[in-house]
DNA sequence: CCAGACGTTGTT
DNA sequence: GTCTGG
DNA sequence: CCAGACGTTGTT
DNA sequence: GTCTGG
């Protein structure tokens, strides 16, 4: 679940959404069909180059790459975290107690299975239109082939979380991410709260009356990127 | 202990 | 780096 | 997640 | 059918 996204609005909204304190470069957006490593927004909170937490809008590399990895292109899927367990994941455990982010999306895309074993593509999102902030984690890699004093050796990674899903969408997938309400950002993005199993668990708790409230048509197979992919087919 | 993996989705 | 399986 | 590729030898 | 890239 949640393997491709929309995010139509401008950086520059969304950093306003998110109230962030820098809006960073290099965010290509809008787009209409982002897919795993691909270029995502992630709003994360650190102590970067002053004294107290700043909140910013990064551009992220969609799929987490652990600081233990050789390589940026893993062998193993990163795009999705599952809550469940998630404290029990070498991959995971790091940047739950201390590198929560929140992935902005106008909504995502969701493939319901038919009888037929057909597939069929379906937009999901908020009714009023109001930009989603799944709950997700990232990850700073180094790029052991540049040097160390290279900055651009530093890779913004990132991955978004995902449950078991709320009733109402259990009726296309199992599985969804996890929308944190607006009074939880600020909670889950604190970098001096240490996260552990039952703060994702609250997290997701907190998610189901945001999921529950979204609402999701048919859609035309995802090819290219524009606005007419969020077009309902009948 | 070391060696090798480190993960998710979906489908059967 | 840390966990799991043998 | 889906879409698209999936391969080699040898010669230029 | 299965792997890779986006």
């Amino acid at each position: 679940m949640c393997g491709r996204f929309v995010l139509k609005e401008s950086a520059e909204e969304v950093g306003a959404f998110f109230e962030t304190d820098l809006t960073g470069e290099g965010i290509p957006l809008p787009s209409w069909n982002i897919s795993p490593t691909q270029q995502i927004a992630a709003v994360v909170e650190s102590v970067k180059d002053s004294d107290t937490p700043k909140r910013r809008l990064e551009a992220a590399r969609w799929s987490l790459v652990p600081g233990w990895s050789k390589e940026l292109t893993l062998k193993f899927p990163t795009f999705n975290a599952r809550t469940e367990d998630i404290m029990s994941k070498a991959t995971w455990k790091p940047a739950v107690k201390a590198k929560r982010a929140l992935i902005p999306a106008s909504g995502y895309f969701e493939w319901r299975t038919d009888a037929q074993g057909k597939k069929h593509p379906n937009y999901i999102h908020d009714p009023s239109g109001e930009l989603l902030a799944f709950a997700g984690l990232y990850s700073w890699w180094a790029d052991p082939t540049k040097q160390p004093d290279d900055e651009s050796r530093w890779v913004l990674t990132a991955t978004i979380l995902t449950s078991p899903a709320v009733p109402h969408l259990a009726e296309i997938h199992d599985r969804n991410p996890v929308p944190l309400p607006r009074d939880l950002w600020q909670w889950w993005l604190d970098p001096l709260t240490e996260g552990d199993q039952s703060m994702v668990d609250a997290a997701v708790a907190a998610a189901i009356p945001v999921a529950s409230e979204l609402e999701f048509f048919e859609v035309a197979p995802i090819r290219g990127n524009g606005p007419e992919l969020i077009e309902p087919v009948s």
